[in-house]
DNA sequence: CTGAAAGCGCTTACAG
DNA sequence: CTGAAAGCGCTTACAG
């Protein structure tokens, strides 16, 4: 385990001063007018014998980490993976590195993975906040830290926002079912008092009134969501069952629509003759299943580079001392129609066979 | 922007020296005979009080950061990110954090994150190596670095790797699909000289071989299958079609599979009658496709978890000096078997009727 | 054009 | 039982 070599080891070896090799090494050479010589013997000097500066140490001194802390709901949630993905690539070119963590919605952990970004002095957060961790992100964003929150937001505080329109989404899909001969349209979504779920309810519930339809709605309780994703699929089934004249329902998440389709098809029924289904949130195999599903597709790509984009503009306003101007804003929903909500002539004769055998 | 409050603050607010109160925090009291009531004065005000303290400093000091230099080849693929987020938990008990970096598979990129990863003195590494890296990993070890591979690994390098027996997987998979008549079995792979992949291709030859079939091999470059995945499905769907007489395929991935799949829907050909179907690599969504997909599944959560294991093993070895033993663990994978590569009686009468109305 | 020295916020060997 | 001081490896204001 040999010690590494620290900048006065080269000191030492160029016979320089670790404050000429440190001008030079960042890019200082021209500023504090070291000679172009000085400069060559440095930079070869440091390729040659593969010189490694300690961050850690440059850290503590800059009080910049070029660490930026990203908290989602789950890394391994499709959604949040590729956006990640894209975070990552794009901070990565600025010279940044990411910690994310998984907060599984909880409360407590989304505090303490807050707490330990905080010890880790990351220069900024990109969060998609849990319930009740307002107070803390009010505290980042009173320190003057650069934070930027995606997918949901506190609309009291301060903070950047990336969001997409869930009203409008929920809106669009209800509409597009009704355009399409569905009238007993459900609404599957979970018991959570988040602002994206509190949203695409309340898109659902203006298009049902607007078409002077009768609501019909399922909420799942958030725990039971994620920590049984088997009994999502049973809770679904019988509510299909009990509700036997439904002809179509909107899924509110991802996870819930492919528990929803294990359930349909359980019972057995087509879609979309006996069922149409749509999903909010679009899946990379939604095209593949069979029939392909339609979706409220978010535009993960626009989510990712916005969010990068404001943040980078944050740590920006930091750097000059300038004010972090705050704001939300609202990316549209794109719905992708496939077969899955979409009756063909062909189709609705055989659903007149299908609804009877299916009180059994 | 006000400044935080450093260990001396604390000595200041409490008369007492910094020595002391980094004992006390450090669950040194005992040790080093800090008093009970000193104890208590201590750590009632820096609840009271709030303090955290700069990990960054902490790190230069001792050498260790807690954090883990984790490479995967993306990040948004559903089995890293599955192996992520439980490496990620359980190195999170334990104090760690993550930094994860996808490398696409591509050589230089892997070797410019080792090289950040180093800068910034991760105390660890978890890594899906890339091509060509197996010098800069070579490096690391050398320095005693605790490294671990997973899903790769290269064998002359001696490093802890977790792995699964992909040979047997291929193996297994050829051999129920010839235990259900099927004969001609084509193996769609990527050009690839990674071990993982030589072994699958190994696994399928023995099988083949074993029962004296015919080889069908389609190998597609690993840059057209990462940048373009439409062009991977009209490859498949043209090999396919120039090979009419085959009647099963196995994926050597799960992204092949997905862009098969696909080929074979546009192609119109029923699975499992026309084309018998199996992935390697399991998949949330196959048991929901129509028919479900049977797979190959790995272990996902031994992968983490033994990669987890090992490396927290690595890290105490390296504390207390001693060598860490290098070793490649082999987990078996599991057939899983679906509709996709089991001809029924039954499924043939169904096929015909779905053409037409899909009635009971 | 270049260097000596202070200091970022910790931990720890040493002294008492 | 507690504290003064050195040092981890950088950067930068200051001096020349």
């Amino acid at each position: 385990l040999k010690k590494k070599r620290s900048i006065h080891d080269l000191a030492r070896e160029l016979n320089l001063s670790a404050t000429t090799i440190s001008f030079v090494l960042n890019g200082k050479a021209e500023e504090k007018r070291i000679s172009g010589d000085v400069v060559k013997k440095v930079n070869a000097h440091v390729k040659r014998t593969g010189y490694q500066p300690n961050q850690v140490a440059k850290s503590l001194r800059t009080g910049k980490t070029k660490i930026i802390g990203m908290l989602v709901e789950d890394i391994a949630d499709p959604f949040f993976s590729s956006i990640a993905r894209v975070v990552e690539e794009n901070l990565y070119k600025l010279g940044y590195k990411i910690f994310h963590s998984s907060t599984d919605n909880k409360t407590e952990r989304a505090k303490e993975l807050l707490r330990i970004f905080r010890e880790r002095q990351v220069d900024g957060y990109i969060i998609a906040p849990s319930p009740g961790i307002e107070e803390d992100i009010e505290w980042l964003v009173k320190e003057g830290k650069p934070v930027v929150l995606f997918d949901r937001y506190f609309p009291k505080i301060k903070t950047k926002n990336i969001v997409i329109d869930n009203e409008g989404g929920a809106f669009k899909a209800v509409m597009h079912l009704v355009a399409n001969g569905y009238s007993k349209i459900a609404f599957v979504t979970l018991d959570s008092d988040q602002v994206q779920m509190k949203d695409r309810l309340k898109g659902y519930n203006k298009a049902i009134v607007s078409k002077k339809l009768q609501k019909q709605v399922l909420q799942i309780g958030y725990s039971e969501y994620k920590n049984d994703p088997l009994s999502v699929s049973v809770r679904v089934r019988e509510y299909l069952n009990k509700n036997n004249m439904l002809d179509a329902v909107l899924f509110a998440t991802n996870y819930l629509a492919v528990s929803g389709l294990q359930a349909i098809k359980e019972l057995g029924l087509s879609i979309p003759e006996d069922l149409a289904v749509v999903g909010f949130d679009d899946n990379t195999h939604f095209s593949l299943f069979s029939p392909s599903v339609t979706a409220v597709a978010q535009p993960v790509g626009d989510i990712s580079s916005l969010t990068v984009k404001e943040l980078i503009d944050a740590l920006g306003a930091e750097e000059k001392q300038e004010k972090i101007k705050p704001g939300t804003i609202v990316l549209d929903t794109e719905l992708i129609v496939r077969e899955s909500s979409v009756r063909s002539e062909k189709n609705k004769i055989s659903l007149v066979n299908k609804k009877k055998s299916r009180v059994n």
